[in-house]
DNA sequence: TTGACATATTCCTATATCGGAATATATTAA
DNA sequence: TTAATATATTCCGATATAGGAATATGTCAA
């Protein structure tokens, strides 16, 4: 088997740089093809096939008004990222709890035991 | 040009299902890579080669003890992920709002002026 | 030293990608 | 209708993938 398709998931749309700045674009207004064109100086065949991508996964929706076809994001299909994301979200905040523990512990010259544990050490190649 | 490497960035890193899943088990803490191909039911080269991945971009790290090498999850690596799907959130937070608008003036009998916008209408395929 | 265990790496193949160039399609204006 | 505008699609090539099979590397025990 090779990598997924990009349009098998927002985690796979959105691993694309270029996917995501038009994410952005779009999350502020709805605009034409042509504006991200302009604004992202990408070609517009390129362009195109990225929206393509993005509307695959529902990421996108867009109208036509007059000769242009406007683009906009579809912000609910990016929660599942926030999600998973948010999953992790503990792990990180324990790591600031612990700097803070440190400091805290510092300032009052008081070693708090949570401070170090064995796998806090720093590993080399291994 | 070709599509980016998985090892470019924890977007790309992260699109792979399976490394997902290898982020949950060792976010609960550090095991060894022969738990891994057990609970999820991989062979042990593939196992070895998406930790290999995850290190790259610095989501995972590792640590010998004694025959086995033990990973874990590094989570501030998940945070960049984490903080750009957040610049999406007030949108889809708007949109709950709207909701509320919408039962709240239903429950007082008055229309909310920001009920409906012309993007909100429903595209075919354009 | 030899062997067993744990993990990593290499080689292979089928499959998708992204960008560029060229072209097709669709909508409106004259 | 014809021309102009706006966007989508197709064809191409270079590149990278993920999984399987086989093998290499590294660590420990006897």
């Amino acid at each position: 088997m090779a990598r997924a398709a990009t349009t098998s998931d927002a985690f796979n749309a959105v691993a694309e740089p270029r996917r995501r700045e038009i994410l952005r674009l779009l999350s502020e207004h709805e605009r034409p093809v042509g504006e991200i064109v302009i604004r992202l100086r990408l070609s517009q065949p390129s362009v195109s096939k990225h929206l393509s991508v993005l509307r695959q996964v529902g990421l996108v929706r867009a109208r036509r008004e007059r000769r242009q076809i406007l683009y906009r994001t579809v912000p609910q299909a990016i929660r599942p990222l926030h999600e998973w994301t948010k999953t992790f979200e503990k792990y990180w905040s324990h790591q600031l709890n612990r700097v803070k523990e440190r400091a805290e512990a510092k300032a009052s010259g008081i070693q708090a035991n949570t401070m170090r544990r064995s796998d806090d050490r720093e590993d080399g190649e291994p």
